[in-house]
DNA sequence: CCCGTACTCAACCATATGGTTGATCAACCG
DNA sequence: CGGTTGATCAACCATATGGTTGAGTACGGG
């Protein structure tokens, strides 16, 4: 699976607030399925079917032990979807320091290539 | 609008590949919609419709300039987003950091740090 | 052994989403 | 003023998404 992917896996994934939700209680460490399931008013099924979509996408692996598949988090999908981000917010920035750079230039009597 | 939603709104929005590339192309400076609908195979109105749902979510911001209509990036929308983020890595990584001094805890054999 | 617990699979439904085309609006150019 | 350019509005369509209920699978406890 290629990143460009990964990336649209994790921001779909958070893109819905059941999810983002399910992400928020598992920062604080693991749960189950069906602890997972306990704060909200939807059926197990559904959210089951969130926790797929989280797996997906890389946020988060299941593990299994008897019966019960605890559900972690996985950081460094999360960092890839901040790593993008910040990509685009720095390239802005460079964009910015680079105007500013411009606006900086000297202004160039003396010797002129005006312009 | 409440935070929350304007983070919820602000994954939604980068949930679409077309969207992401309409941010990308913004971190390099401003555009109109003719612009950036430029690189895709899908109709100027698709395009439109995918900036204000950016601008919906606050990462992006429309101007006027005779009939041209340039679109700029917001960053800090897009910072808000890895706050968000950043906010659940983190919360993880002090749940490790408990964990850690649980299992660092002295044994209490003569006062000993041990490990 | 078989029952209960913990989930997943499957079929289905309603609504949201991303796309289309065609009409319209707004501003500048000649 | 009339045409052209840039962008939006509106109606519509297909598919994706999030939810439901009901049946099925897998493992452990009594």
């Amino acid at each position: 699976m290629d990143d460009d992917e990964l990336v649209d896996l994790g921001f779909t994934a958070l893109a819905d607030p059941v999810r983002r939700a399910i992400v928020a209680r598992l920062s604080r460490g693991p749960a189950t399925v069906n602890e997972l399931a306990e704060p909200f008013a939807i059926s197990l099924q559904a959210v089951s079917k969130h926790v797929r979509v989280l797996e997906q996408a890389g946020l988060v692996t299941k593990g299994r032990e008897a019966q019960r598949r605890p559900v972690h988090l996985a950081p460094e999908a999360l960092e890839r979807l901040t790593a993008w981000i910040d990509g685009y917010r720095l390239a802005r920035e460079r964009s910015f320091r680079r105007l500013d750079a411009l606006l900086a230039e000297p202004r160039d009597d003396t010797g002129g290539a005006a312009r």
